[in-house]
This record gives structure tokens, C-alpha cells and sequence, in this order.
DNA sequence: AGTAGCATTGCAAGCGTATGCATAACTCCG
DNA sequence: CGGAGTTATGCATACGCTTGCAATGCTACT
């Protein structure tokens, strides 16, 4: 069987008798043709299921509607619904999502390069980790780039994140009025930006406080095992804190429940936990964890909006916009 | 500041002093050309900093390179797993994902148009109830289509799912065995072919045995305030079965945790609970949830596969590939 | 040297659409 | 009815690339 060809725009201007032309403004908002020879055109186009070759649109127009999405972040507890978020806030701009999956530097290089080939008219980074080179690469590409929850120093790219200045000022606060002393961080990438910039003002606030402070910090800790091992081992070493602050729900439900099951600690009497992002998991009467609600329908809004604005009026200036995450109190922190 | 345009293949062959077509032939691999020219040409376009424009090669060579992924389960518990891995597996064919999330008829039925208008070479569709019109979009798109773990009646594509019967068969038997009597399948989407597949194969395999029933059976379940709530209103209305099969391990966390905290129902003992799925949840310590693993990964490379190999060889014929699902017995089930 | 055979290159014609410019058709008014 | 002003249409070219075909250069052999 031979391949049927997709109709063109030149069948549909033979079949309507009119130019090629009067197709191709037939089909564009707000091109001068009359409503006559418009339902016409648009009349033969649907008997021959036409439908204009974006593509080929794009070739003339010099713009592909296509937006990048660089994904690195998919441990993120709410990968999906950021990503679908993403996806369907572009659609809805009239652009299109190319997602591009990315884990190590070179990858994160060939996304982009890969990117340009296909002429996205704008990039959306979402990853916990800055890349070196992703500086040089925004340069270089000469099309607008959005990193959505994750800085870079010196990048030439807009950063939609959360105020993580005010989070770790929240939580401090919060501790300081219930009398908590000695605070471990239990965190997992040491690169974010946004987990270093909780912790630094955390430590600020607290500090200002005689005898509270940070007594532990540690790194490299994902996930619900991660975060059970973490809380078992510190006991071991006999480092006791009274509060726990980990930059994942899920961390802090492994450590909550090494304290419920394992260590026999009274939570929150003994020992405070607050987590980050308040999973579905978080809410659960039996978890009823305090943490932080990141607001990610709107920063993942905000990014497209902003994203889309600087495609539209063809703006290289970055933007940095910083929205607010709200701490929310439950179960694993003493009640005042 | 004007912006500075990208650099064509003329620029290239301008520079590197060879004809525009040799420029293109550098860059298509088994092209004839000598390493000479091609050397002097790659130093070229990097000096000018050139990658071929994939919109233009798309253009001649009539095909796009795009593979459109029609996401509508997004609340699946592992749609970001499976959502990176198609598009992994996607770039690494060398195709680009460009993904259209999709929940009303309407929106699958615009993803559909958008996606022919921008060409792409095949579709993925991942979703749980069948669209009506998918049919026909199929049929009339004249591209390769993969439905994924989803099956659809008399529909023009090709279908990768578990083997439903043989799960229903497996569960079946795994109940008789330890004398279980009174059924309840709890599930979420009543369309959904593959959950009907093992709820029917279940019935079928139960019903050989006399005394073993399927008591109950509710749809529209999901997630786990679904679930306790469920377990809850059955014992209210006096609905006692001895196991309740879940069709999401969300459901299934639900009413364990119903039976525990409020009914005070002694699992496995009294109540044997089973789920779908798998998730992290399901195999940790306090839930121990027996469950059905479903292989995500081989489903999803699976249908990358075989639709690439439909788009290179330019097959239209639907294939139909069911792939093993195992059981896995934990804390909630009898041990024998 | 002459020639057959092959590898390499250039030429030019597409691929499907957009759009500036020129022309044609209309509308309205005096 | 004529012409000014406006609106619609068509023509032709451009977008950046691929590729069939023809021409050229090269190698090896007689």
C-alpha cells in the first residue's frame, strides 16, 4: 500500500480555486481575506482533513513553538504534577512541550544542543543541582531560559524559586518560641541553592538565640530508608537533637517513623520534625508531619508565564521572582 | 540590540569555501564525502557555531523526528517514572518527545490534531479508560500509535499491557489456597479493560471452587481516603468479605489503615488485602501491603521499541504484546 | 597516455508555508 | 458614472535543508 500523502495547502487551494496564499491566511488570525473566500478555503480543507504543516510554518516564521523542558529532578515527589503542570500551561500558550531528560553534565550539554537543533523558542530547567556550563550554554543559545525552583550564581537565565530565606526564618522562629535547643539538618542534594538558602537563614535566626543551635548537619540523604538509617545512625552516635529539619517528606517519614518504631522516641515531645513539600503522605493521620508547603502549581505558572512573555516580546533579561512557601504546623512539632 | 541570526549551512560552506550540499552531507552520517572536506568542514561550523536546523532537515525529509506522547494518567503512582522513561528511551532512539497531557474527549481529540499539525512520527498514548474517537483519529492520522498498558476494543494501533488474565488467575489461586472465601474487588476506573481483565479472570478462577466468591465490588476508588473510607462504609453496611483486592496499592494502604486504626479488623487473619502496583509505600515496614508488581520499565521500553520499528519501517499493522506481572505476597495475606 | 570505474562535489529542484509587493476587486460618494 | 480609498487576492520569493543527477577529480590498469 502506498503511503497517502498529507494534503497541502496548495490541494486545498486547487480544490477551493483560490492561490496557495489566500490558504495560508485562511488559516492565519487575523490576515486580510474575506469571510467569503475564508469559508471556502476552510470548507475544502476539511473535506481533504488539512491542516496547516507547522513545521514548514515554522521554517517561514523563524520561530518553532516548540518549548524545552529539561527535566533532571524526577525523584521530586511531585514530578508528575510539576511536569504537568508545565505541559499543560505551555499547550495552553499555543506552544508545544519537548522534554528532554537529563542526569549528568554532558547530558544536560546535549539537551541543549540538541534544543537548538530543533529550534525551541525557549528552555525550562527543572533540577536540584546547577550545571557549570548551563551558564555558557544560555549564552550562547541566544533564547530566553527559566530555571524553576534552583539557582545558579551568575546565570544568565530567569530563577522562579521560593523565598527559601523566609522558610528557614519561619522554621527558626517557630522552634525558638517552643524552646527547642539542638536542630539536625538532614538534607539531600548539597548543591540546591534553594536547601543551602533554608538552612543558612535557619541558622541565622536560631543563632541570635543563646544556647540553640545547629548541632548536625548532613547531606546526601534521599528517601524514606535514607531518612530511617539517618535518624537510627545519630542515635548510635549518640548525637541527640530535638529537632529534626529535612529538606524531603519522604526523609522525614523515614525518620519518624525510626523514632515511632525503632528508637522508641517521643515525637513531638522529644524530638521535633519538620519536612519539605507536604506530600499527600505528609497530611495522613497517622504521619501528620509538619512541613513546608511549596507552592508548586504557582511556581511552575510563573515560569511559563514568564518564560512565554520574554519568547513573545524576544527580552533576554533575566528576572529572578521568588514566591512564598507557608510552614505548616502538625503533629511532629510540640503545640504552643 | 538586534538578534544576531543563526548560522546556515551556506554560512558554513561560505566559510569552509565547498558548496552548501557538502555542508549538509557533513552532517548526515554515511553521506559520501571525503574526511578531508568533512574536517574542514565540522571546523567550519564550529567556528560559526552551526547545527543543522532540524525543523528545515524535517521539512525535505518528510519526517519530523517527534513522537507525540499522549499523557492522561497523571495521577498514576508512577507517571513520573514512566513518563522519564519514555521520553529516555524516546531521545535515546534518537526522536524527541513532545508531550500533550490530555483528560476530556474534547482535549484528546485536540492533542490528536496538534500533533499531526506538528508532524510527529508516532504516538504513545498513556492513559486508563479508552477515548471513543481514538479510533478513528488512528485510522486517519495514518501514523503508528502505542497504546500503553491500556487496551482499547477494535482499536487501530497496537496495545502493550500486562497480562491481566494470568494476574487475576495468580490472585485467584494464591486465595484458594489459603481458604479465603468472601471476595471484594475495590478498584478505581470501571472502563479500564486491564483492571476488568483481572477482576474477570479472578471471578473465573474462583468460581471453580465452591464456597469462594466474589461478594462485592465497588468502582470509582481512589487513593487512599477512598480506601479507608470504603472499608469503613462496607463494614457499616455489614459487607464482611475476607479479602479485598485493590486495583491501586493507594486504595489498598486506605483500608489497611482502616482496619487497623478505626475498624480494628486483624490483617491478614480476618482480612487478607491486596493491591496493585507496588509502589515504594506498599514495601515498607509498617504496611508490608501484598500487591502486584507491574514491570513499568519493560512496559515502557517495550512500546518505545516496537513504535520506533513501526515508524522505521513505515508498518501500520497493529501489534498486540502482553507482558508477565508477578505477585508478591507480604504481610497482608495468610502465609501457607 | 588513455580509459574505465569509482568516489566526491556541485547544481538545482524540491519540502510546505508565510509574506512583501503589485494588481485586482470592491465600496462609497459626489 | 468616475474615481478615490479600501480591501482581497495572486505572484513570486524566502526559510534551511536534502537529494537526484550530472559533472568533476582521482586511482589504477592497460
Amino acid at each position: 500500500m502506498t503511503v497517502k500523502r498529507r494534503s497541502n495547502s496548495q490541494d486545498v487551494a486547487d480544490l477551493a480555486s483560490v492561490s496557495q496564499a489566500s490558504v495560508s491566511r485562511a488559516f492565519t488570525p487575523g490576515a486580510s481575506i474575506s469571510a467569503k473566500t475564508k469559508a471556502k478555503i476552510l470548507n475544502a480543507a476539511a473535506k481533504l482533513d488539512y491542516q496547516p504543516n507547522i513545521i514548514a510554518r515554522s521554517l517561514s516564521k523563524n520561530q518553532s513553538g516548540l518549548v524545552g523542558i529539561l527535566f533532571a529532578n524526577w525523584d521530586h515527589p511531585k514530578a508528575a504534577e510539576i511536569l504537568k503542570g508545565l505541559c499543560e500551561a505551555i499547550t495552553e500558550k499555543g506552544f508545544k512541550p519537548v522534554v528532554q531528560s537529563a542526569n549528568t553534565l554532558e547530558s544536560v550539554d546535549r539537551a541543549f544542543t540538541d534544543f537548538l537543533s530543533y529550534q525551541v523558542d525557549g528552555v525550562i530547567v527543572f533540577s536540584t543541582s546547577p550545571s557549570a556550563n548551563m551558564s555558557a550554554l544560555c549564552i550562547r543559545s541566544n533564547i530566553p531560559i527559566v530555571l524553576l525552583n534552583h539557582t545558579a550564581p551568575g546565570i544568565n537565565a530567569s530563577i522562579i524559586t521560593i523565598d527559601s530565606t523566609k522558610v528557614g526564618r519561619d522554621i527558626g522562629n517557630a522552634l525558638l518560641e517552643r524552646s527547642y535547643k539542638r536542630i539536625a539538618i538532614v538534607s539531600s542534594d548539597p548543591n540546591s541553592q534553594v536547601v543551602s538558602g533554608i538552612s543558612d537563614s535557619l541558622a541565622e535566626t536560631v543563632n541570635q538565640t543563646q544556647g540553640t543551635r545547629i548541632i548536625s548537619e548532613r547531606t546526601g540523604i534521599h528517601g524514606y530508608e535514607a531518612g530511617l538509617q539517618t535518624i537510627i545512625d545519630l542515635w548510635r552516635e549518640d548525637i541527640k537533637p530535638d529537632v529534626v529539619v529535612c529538606t524531603s517528606d519522604y526523609t522525614a517519614l523515614g525518620i519518624l517513623s525510626g523514632c515511632r518504631h525503632t528508637l522508641n522516641i517521643n515525637v513531638p515531645q522529644d524530638l521535633c520534625i519538620i519536612g519539605l513539600g507536604d506530600i499527600p503522605a505528609a497530611g495522613w493521620t497517622d504521619n501528620n508531619l509538619s512541613t513546608v508547603k511549596i507552592p508548586h502549581n504557582e511556581l511552575v505558572r510563573k515560569s511559563v508565564t514568564t518564560l512565554i512573555s520574554k519568547i513573545e516580546t524576544q527580552s533576554m533579561d533575566p528576572e529572578s521572582i521568588k514566591l512564598d512557601a507557608k510552614l505548616i504546623l502538625r503533629g511532629t512539632i510540640k503545640s504552643l
